[in-house]
RNA sequence: GGCCCGUUCGUCUAGUGGUUAGGACGCCAGGUUUUCAUCCUGGAAACAGGGGUUCGAUUCCCCUACGGGCUGCCA
């Protein structure tokens, strides 16, 4: 049985390259009927942030991604946990975490450490400048083990550090990089117990993914540096490690590790933006794997389906935002006419309260919005009034004013024979105009250019027949009126 | 500095010894259209460099270069 887990720490919103973690581990999960499990990694108390477990849960609902077990919100977006391996908020956990670092130290491979901050940094500078790489001089080490507990029962601060083999090496399969090895002699000896007695991640994580019998580990690629450390406390404990999969990082244009700074990364911002949660999970998805290369739009299940570990790849993505609005527009087209008004409602209802205008400007911007916040100017545009309208640009091409007017006076000739019903909707009208077009020999330009400057005031605006949809006879009578007044210079 | 990981068009990628190196975003040009947007067609654009192995390397090996990650009582 496949368990896996998303295993953030609530320090902050969730961003691109935590979804994308997040993401690749559910769609693991379902693609082997595993479960996906939820843990907040909280030992950090120094970054500790209010009501960020909260926000995590309710972006990941948002996003569709849904755990199995584990924390999670009710209904009222109260934190709660569920499953048998809890708890599942780490600092929870904190007992167990210290009876294992106890353990590792009877067994010898771990020691209590007196060093001081200060020595520490010392230390750290002198071996800077001697070129030396800078790890700990394991000073405590060698302790006598009663004086170390005569020192810590008079209550001496103390961290706990890991006793790592000095020498030999240590190889592990990576599922997407391979074999990858290390020699003992460059690894630290970690910190694992703080000096607070809350665990670092390197003890919580190995102990709780042991404890809630996580069988896949599937993070960033900043983690492989450490695994040695990780697989010494398995081994030390006689665990069987679990699958170790290590994901390429998602880059920033300059390709440093994304981060903040660098535009929005918070997943919040971007759903606020009004990008689509499908096209966000279709996108973020295809940032490190891809099933063929040569299709781009995937639903949930289809990822699911078709995930692969050994197809992500081992370079880092720079996440291109272009590419993210594209694909959000062709979600957006593939809304239904409902879904698209209500998606756009909030921000066209800044413009109209009528309900009717409201669907009438969805209807017409839902094929040209690329983005959210092309919506509200858009829907301005289309409900600007056309006092400013200037005569010049009425006629088309080399087209005379009084040429235009005649034509403009043919269209409101129609206007009076045309049944209601012809106006509710773009197409109507379209075939009616054309066919007095066709009917007169006129060529389309000669009528339709000044009508949709008549109506719109602008050079560029969308068809003229869709704004006589939005208009209604009326308001479209109105204008069309005042731009035959204005090409016969009697306004 | 040390260790580890990586490197196909500007970007995301397909490719697993023999291909005109494919697709997508973006860009440019043309077309459809009353304009814009959409849409359609076309175009420019890549195997980091050098050595091997091989009849043959983008694909396998080594070196170099470049990039990134880690080097915390952060995760």
């Amino acid at each position: 049985m496949v368990r896996v887990r998303m295993a953030p720490s609530p320090t902050g919103f969730i961003h691109i390259g935590n979804l994308r973690t997040g993401l690749y581990n559910e769609l693991f999960a379902r693609n082997q009927n595993g479960s996906l499990i939820l843990r907040f990694e909280d030992t950090d108390r120094s970054r500790y942030v209010e009501g960020a477990m909260e926000s995590y849960c309710r972006s990941l609902k948002a996003m569709n991604l849904i755990p199995d077990e584990g924390a999670w919100i009710d209904e009222n977006d109260q934190l709660i946990e569920q499953g048998d391996f809890g708890p599942y908020i780490q600092s929870k956990r904190q007992q167990t975490h210290q009876d294992y670092a106890q353990k590792l130290i009877e067994m010898g491979h771990a020691y209590p450490c007196f060093c001081t901050e200060a020595r520490l940094t010392e230390m750290r500078k002198a071996q800077q400048q001697a070129g030396e790489p800078t790890r700990y001089d394991r000073h405590c080490r060698s302790l006598d083990k009663e004086e170390a507990a005569e020192r810590i029962r008079k209550g001496e601060k103390h961290v706990i550090r890991l006793a790592v083999p000095t020498e030999g090496s240590v190889s592990f399969t990576d599922e997407v990089r391979g074999e990858v090895t290390f020699e003992w002699k460059e690894v630290d000896d970690q910190v694992i117990i703080k000096s607070d007695g809350m665990p670092t991640y390197h003890l919580a994580a190995i102990c709780d993914d042991h404890d809630m019998r996580i069988t896949h580990v599937i993070r960033g690629e900043e983690w492989i540096s450490s695994t040695p450390k990780h697989l010494f406390i398995y081994q030390s404990f006689g665990w069987e490690p679990p699958k170790l999969a290590h994901l390429p990082l998602l880059l920033n244009a300059d390709r440093s590790k994304l981060s903040k700074r660098q535009g929005d990364v918070a997943v919040e911002d971007y759903l606020k933006k009004g990008y689509l949660p499908e096209a966000l999970l279709n996108f973020v998805a295809l940032l490190g794997w891809n099933p063929t290369g040569d299709r781009e739009q995937y639903s949930h299940e289809e990822l699911i389906k078709l995930f692969d570990l050994a197809k992500v790849n081992k370079g880092g993505a720079v996440v291109n935002f272009e590419k993210l609005d594209w694909l959000n527009s062709q979600y957006l087209r593939a809304l239904s006419e409902k879904a698209f008004a209500d998606y756009a409602r909030a921000e066209i209802q800044t413009v109209t309260e009528d309900a009717e205008l409201q669907n009438k400007i969805a209807h017409i911007i839902r094929e040209r919005i690329v983005k959210y916040e092309d919506i509200q100017p858009l829907a301005e545009d289309l409900m600007s009034d056309v006092s400013s309208l200037n005569a010049a640009i009425i006629p088309w091409k080399t087209q005379r004013a009084d040429d235009a007017a005649v034509k403009l006076t043919a269209v409101l000739d129609l206007f009076k024979i045309m049944p209601q019903n012809d106006w509710e909707s773009p197409e109507a009208l379209e075939l009616k105009i054309k066919k007095m077009i066709e009917d007169h020999g006129w060529k389309n330009g000669e009528v339709l250019w000044p009508l949709r400057i008549a109506l719109s005031g602008k050079k560029q605006s969308p068809p003229p027949f869709d704004l006589l949809y939005l208009h209604g006879y009326t308001e479209s009578k109105r204008r069309v009126e005042r731009a035959i007044e204005l090409l016969n210079g009697t306004v």
